[in-house]
DNA sequence: GGCTTAACCTGGACTTTGTCTAATGGATCT
DNA sequence: AGATCCATTAGACAAAGTCCAGGTTAAGCC
């Protein structure tokens, strides 16, 4: 445990925290001015192999790391700006999918993105 | 209408299409030696403009397009191959979200993925 | 047919996101 | 103190995507 992972991991504190790696290595520069990127992205890395954080894909251009790996839930995203929730669903997605949509596969886990528009961005 | 955006057009056509961009355009290349990254990246911006296509991003690097835009589906990725199918769960994910986890946002769509592993992948 | 205009396409430069590597530096062990 | 190990750093590199200047094609109009 060095400071550099630390500082890491404290950016990631919260609820309802979807970083992408490089808001994360602005922050944590703000704690530390000499981190590197490379040392972020190792980390991040490393956090996810560990299973503490999460990779979200809800953004279609950069990784976002998701703190709250311990309760599984899903997403729900602003169109607009981007606002990410955590929410979760009543049900169990998984059961939704039937034998004769499984192709064979053996399927493990389910990822769903809700989309809409947030009350910040649907006022006016 | 164009040469190039037919040859666009015909790459895209198919069940289980889930090409990137850069597959796109390597197989317009073959059709249409002379058209460049630049059209292809285009023409694919229209086509999901105008709803004809839809971006999925299951893969965590690259877009990819998807021709099936008419039927609505989700799909079913192989966490060792990346084989993309399109799937139709029974019932509708969007009523599985209360009220009270809409967080006041007015939830227009949901996009679920299924990961697991392929038939081809689990026989060793 | 020839001219004008608009749209389209091309090639390359550029940006963003992420990975890799060589070299540095700091801890620990003896 | 010396040796060793591992993390960190800076920067080069790669992949995916965007943007722009200029050239080409197509369409309309005389």
């Amino acid at each position: 445990m060095t400071a550099q992972r630390r500082v890491v991991a404290e950016v990631l504190e919260g609820e309802h925290v979807h970083l992408t790696a490089d808001e994360v290595h602005a922050r944590a520069v703000a704690k530390l001015p000499e981190i590197s990127r490379a040392t972020v992205y190792n980390t991040l890395g490393e956090l996810v192999s560990l299973g503490e954080v999460l990779e979200v894909a809800t953004d279609k251009r950069a990784k976002r790391y998701d703190p709250n790996a311990h309760r599984p839930h899903h997403h729900l995203v602003c169109a607009q700006c981007g606002t990410i929730r955590d929410v979760h669903p009543t049900g169990n997605p998984l059961a939704d999918l039937p034998a004769s949509e499984r192709f064979g596969f053996t399927v493990s886990d389910v990822e769903v993105t809700y989309r809409g528009v947030c009350p910040t961005c649907a006022t006016p």
